[in-house]
DNA sequence: GCCGTTTTCGGCCCGACTGTTTTCAGTCG
């Protein structure tokens, strides 16, 4: 029989799924811990050194790991299958797992509203609340009644949108899949997904094809869709599982150009778009662009989708490496012979669209109607920074703090990804949680990281950093002389988020003037969907920033993103230096910086003005120049 | 559930905050 073992990760997530579970099922506080080291322990070695340890019995031998957790873990490893945990999640609700989503319920709380109200799940929980029943058990109040409400509504608020990573993966599976469609001539995925936004509506595709049945019959047939809520000629709608949402708009293909831009948006975009046409006597729609006094447009079947300018998903098409239009086309010229007959201007490709109006070609994260067209027109768009222009990435954890792979592991990615460099950065004492390291442990990975350059086994120089806290008063968590002993210091915080803005503000300034810092983390501590930002006078850290020669980083990890776009454009033209920065906990999550290139690229900014886009040794003489 | 070993049981574990209390339990990072 073939076996179906898991990988060392994946046995990691089970042991901490049981954790959670028991912590349910209000088991032992120190059990549950002994689950979750478990997991960190496991996640803290080598692959293949698990299984040799499974095939030598030695198991236990691991700091964290007894005879319990040995033979869970092997049979795992072995059979991918544990009767224990299988059974453990028959035993506990799965609404009650929901629950800790919930900010301010935890599982005791979540036991006493089981046990007590016979609450199971989060329906159950609201209509308790609305009834006032929750105030009124033992150790419950009005305010936490509140929150618990408050924090039910913005679940369901946030869960309306999604983050552009998640989006983004369900949307190449779609677009690959139409693609194989012999019907389909052309596919590509639009909306705010295209634009490269942090987070995402739902999902548009725009498509011409030769035959549109057997489109829609492979559409609403996808695996994961949960509900069919439009199938018709033109347009099919479904809904996943997930709650995403997923259009299908079908047109001919002399149209396809006009639907991707209308679909791609924005709408501010799209109505300064529609403005210049008709200042040249054109009429621009998802329709096509027509002299303007000519009436045309959709037949009275087709209206009603035309109006709507949603704030939707799509695939960024430069991802798929097959996109035939738009490259570099940018042609300078006047829609003058647009107007000139009675037809339909044709245009082949977005960037002859643009042409027809006069303008160069607008890369799909600067249609935010933010002065891009007025740019356009001069010539004076940037070149924005692409994924292939990065030749490393900082801020990345290894095992030696909450990092999933090993140092070596991780620089065996970045060889593999052809980066020339990267830079570690493990989380700094204070931060207990993620296993921050102390002085001693600092240097002793700093030593490795010296070992591992001079033994030349990667071709990725590394640098050692580390990702320190900015203490509650604006302090770093290290002494300068330990910290002088790093190539880099990527500063961040980690606690007290509750300041109020002119406390965190005075805080993050402090940081950012101390000798050591060179780069911000994280600035404003958001987590998309999930978490506000915390009160910060952004611009007064930027202008620190410009003022210490810092660098702010943009935090790829698709929750996160921030130093939001919307701030860069301007930073960037004073000067600000960028850094993207993957804040990868495992090797894949190096692919992070891809989220970040959105970001960066809705910021205008250029490959110059992204210290990961230098070569090795400018990199090396720029900190050398620093410290 | 793990660990240690002058132990086979008793301790493991940090600090801040919030809301509930009247001295503290629960949550969070």
């Amino acid at each position: 029989m073939f076996s179906s073992g898991m990988t060392k990760n994946e046995i990691a997530d089970v042991l901490s799924d049981i954790g959670t579970l028991l912590e349910l099922k209000g088991e032992n506080p120190f059990k549950v811990r002994a689950y979750q080291a478990g997991a960190r322990t496991l996640e803290a070695i080598e692959e293949a050194e698990l299984a040799r340890l499974i095939e030598k019995g030695e198991l236990q031998t691991m700091k964290g790991i007894g005879e319990a957790l040995g033979l869970k873990i092997a049979e795992l490893h072995r059979t991918g299958r544990l009767e224990f945990f299988e059974k453990l999640k028959a035993s506990v609700e799965p609404g009650l797992v929901e629950m800790l989503q919930i900010p301010g319920l935890g599982p005791k709380k979540i036991r006493a509203l089981r046990d007590k109200l016979w609450i199971v799940d989060i329906a159950g929980l609201t209509q308790a609340c609305l009834d006032g029943r929750v105030a009124e058990l033992d150790g419950f109040g009005a305010k936490t009644q509140e929150k618990i409400l408050a924090g039910i509504r913005n679940r369901e608020a946030y869960g309306r949108r999604h983050l552009w990573w998640d989006a983004a993966e369900v949307a190449a599976g779609i677009v690959a899949g139409l693609r194989r469609l012999q019907q389909v001539q052309r596919v590509e995925a639009a909306g705010s997904l295209r634009r490269g936004m942090e987070t995402v509506g739902d999902l548009d595709f725009i498509v011409a094809a030769s035959e549109v049945g057997p489109v829609v019959e492979w559409f609403v047939s996808m695996p994961g869709v949960n509900e069919v809520t439009a199938r018709g000629e033109t347009k099919a709608s479904v809904r996943f599982d997930s709650g995403l949402q997923a259009d299908l708009r079908l047109v001919p293909s002399d149209q396809f150009v006009f639907a991707l831009h209308h679909f791609t948006g924005s709408k501010d975009h799209n109505v300064q778009m529609r403005q210049r046409a008709l200042a040249r006597g054109l009429s621009l729609s998802e329709w096509g662009l027509f002299p303007a006094d000519e009436k045309h447009g959709p037949s009275e079947g087709q209206r009603g989708s035309g109006e709507r300018m949603t704030e939707d998903g799509g695939q960024r098409a430069e991802d798929t490496g097959l996109r035939a239009d738009d490259g570099g086309l940018r042609t300078e010229g006047g829609g003058q012979s647009a107007g000139g007959g009675q037809r339909p201007v044709l245009v082949q490709t977005e960037a002859e669209l643009f042409a027809k109006l006069g303008l160069h070609y607008i890369p799909p994260e600067l249609r935010e109607g933010l002065g891009e067209i007025e740019a356009a027109e001069k010539g004076e768009l940037p070149r924005l920074v692409e994924h292939a222009d990065l030749r490393g990435a900082f801020h990345n954890h290894t095992t030696a703090s909450d990092g999933r792979n090993t140092l070596a592991e991780m620089a065996a990615a970045a060889d593999a990804l052809g980066w020339e460099y990267l830079g570690i950065a493990d989380h700094s004492k204070t931060s207990v949680v993620a296993n921050g390291l102390n002085e001693e442990r600092l240097l002793r990975q700093v030593a490795e990281i010296r070992a591992l350059n001079a033994s030349k086994r990667f071709k990725a120089h590394l640098f050692a950093g580390v990702e320190c806290d900015i203490l509650p008063d604006g302090t770093l968590d290290f002494d300068e002389p330990l910290l002088r002993q790093l190539d880099y210091i990527v500063a961040s915080v980690h606690s007290l988020f509750s300041q109020d803005e002119a406390t965190m503000t005075k805080r993050i300034i402090r940081a950012i003037e101390h000798p050591c810092t060179v780069m911000l983390g994280h600035v404003t501590g958001r987590l998309l969907l999930r978490r506000e930002a915390y009160r910060v006078d952004v611009a007064k850290v930027i202008d620190a920033a410009l003022a210490n020669g810092v660098i702010i980083e943009i935090n790829a990890h698709p929750n996160r993103l921030d130093l939001d776009w919307r701030h860069w454009r301007k930073a960037a033209e004073r000067g600000l230096l960028c850094s993207i920065n993957p804040d990868a906990h495992d090797t894949s999550g190096l692919g992070h910086v891809r989220a970040g290139i959105n970001v960066a690229r809705k910021g205008w900014l250029r490959r110059e003005q992204i210290l990961n886009t230098w070569p090795l040794a400018q990199v090396g003489e720029w900190m050398q120049a620093r410290a």
